[in-house]
DNA sequence: TTGATTGCAAACGGTTTGCATGGGA
DNA sequence: TCCCATGCAAACCGTTTGCAATCAA
């Protein structure tokens, strides 16, 4: 799976029986946008601008929905649950001052393959988190 | 500052005017050889087996203290805060089976200080996060 | 038509806060 | 003594749930 896109969406609910409805239109394509790992609350703001009715309930709904099938990915950076849109392997980099997350493509941090983890466990993935400030937040 | 410790948080007390009381010590106790980052509550029932009567604020200001002093880190995994006592770099593997958290020795992984992060970011610090299933969880 | 989805409101769980009492230094 | 820390209970806030009404397929 690779980056959440409307067309993907609306292919996967229509092969296992889910519906699409407006607010579950103008949510994805929210996320399909979204560079900053939008939290529930920055969905729900950007749906009602829309569609001022929508209650939190589906706003929940829709992203456990996407995450629940392998589109969506929760993240816990700050205080707040956070969702990303981006499923393909990657890093961030978060900045202290600001809250920005942005994402790293991972072929822009060298392979770590070979490190001697203590207590045979079994290594799946990794991930990488850089700290710092963003070019913004320097000035 | 490196891990935490009783003398250390005795000290840094003495000096700025904190109060150590049997609560507080009976945390950091626990803390100090605690090495799976514990939750909020994982804290209160320890340090209720030794004083029955201490309430969840009391955890919640001890822990916030000693964030706040900078001897304590908070790490969110899973769906809870969890609090690090070990501040020297180092980092993660997390079981995703059980939940799990061991630190890894920084020597472990190789540097990776030649990244060139696109955007004129900067850098101050990274942290890798190696996911998979431990030995107790393989069999 | 019909069952998944919606909106509302109440419930929930972790964390914080206000305040009177208690106890280190 | 003085003021910080404690315990309790209520408040808070993000998220979940129950349910009747609604709407996509």
């Amino acid at each position: 799976m690779d980056r959440l896109s409307l067309r993907a969406v609306e292919e996967m609910a229509s092969g296992e029986g889910f519906k699409m409805t407006p607010q579950r239109r103008v949510i994805v394509n929210y996320l399909e946008k979204a560079t900053n790992h939008p939290t529930a609350d920055d969905v729900f703001y950007a749906v009602n601008k829309k569609f001022p009715m929508t209650s939190r309930a589906t706003v929940y709904n829709t992203l456990n929905w996407l995450k629940t099938v392998g589109m969506l990915r929760e993240r816990f950076e700050g205080e707040k649950m956070r969702y990303d849109p981006n499923c393909e392997r990657h890093h961030h980099f978060i900045c202290h001052a600001c809250g920005l997350v942005e994402d790293i493509n991972s072929e822009l941090i060298e392979e770590l393959d070979a490190f001697k983890l203590p207590g045979k466990h079994k290594v799946e993935s990794y991930e990488v988190t850089v700290r710092g400030v963003c070019r913004n937040c320097r000035k």
